[in-house]
DNA sequence: TCGTCATATCGCGAAATTGCGATATACCGA
DNA sequence: TCGGTATATCGCAATTTCGCGATATGACGA
């Protein structure tokens, strides 16, 4: 007799299908996190009072990228795709203000992470 | 008034002394899983009676490599060397039975992953 | 309109990862 | 002891990632 597996299709809101709930997806999220350094940053972004003072209050919008580079000690072109790619893995966002771009921990998405990963993983 | 940063050290149980809660461990597991197909294996391993049938009892010792093989559609060498990788990342406990090697869920490590990233990034 | 600053993107060589077949190891039953 | 099975490891070519310098873009102030 013959095992076979059954797979078991999610129909999601919007339209999309998937076998299981997104490993992919969940995958690409784990490979932004997959760096110390780019783990690192998004501690530091805990608290964003902890980096030099700049004009818009980071609190609110966010710590600039020089800031995030200079604590991490990578090269300006690194830490631009470092930023990135936490972003497009929606663990920060970024606001774009005058010549600066302020990047602040999406809480949301990091609470239902873990969330995903008690439930599901 | 140039900014610094006071880096905090960690003092462990072990001896080991790290910057921070350890980004890097941290990392290593997240490397573990950026991979979807290691992802599927450890949420199809939540339910091991989901399985073909093996002499010994999956839900206490864990499935035989073979049967994730098979399920994961990767050839043998791979299957073993991805549960190599999530074993060293302390996801999943491995039992071997006379020439059967059956890996389990690490429900305690996973659990605490959870955990962790809820509070400490 | 310049020069400067902050950031994003490009292009590249180096390094790491990937997944496989081949092979080694170890266990088992005949 | 031998053949078959299950698994681990080796070696490799292909691919991907890595982090950087160089360069492009765009905002700002003089």
């Amino acid at each position: 007799m013959k095992h076979t597996y059954r797979k078991i299709a999610i129909w999601r809101y919007d339209g999309s299908v998937s076998e299981l709930p997104d490993a992919t997806d969940l995958a690409l999220v784990f490979k932004a996190l997959s760096n110390p350094t780019r783990v690192r940053i998004l501690q530091w972004l805990k608290d964003p009072d902890s980096f030099p003072p700049q004009l818009e209050p980071a609190e609110e919008v966010g710590v600039c990228l020089k800031h995030i580079q200079a604590r991490a000690e990578v090269s300006q072109s690194t830490a631009s795709q470092y930023m990135a790619a936490l972003q497009s893995a929606g663990l920060v966002t970024s606001h774009r203000i005058g010549q600066w771009t302020h990047y602040r921990r999406n809480e949301d998405r990091i609470a239902r992470l873990a969330d995903h990963i008690r439930t599901e993983l």
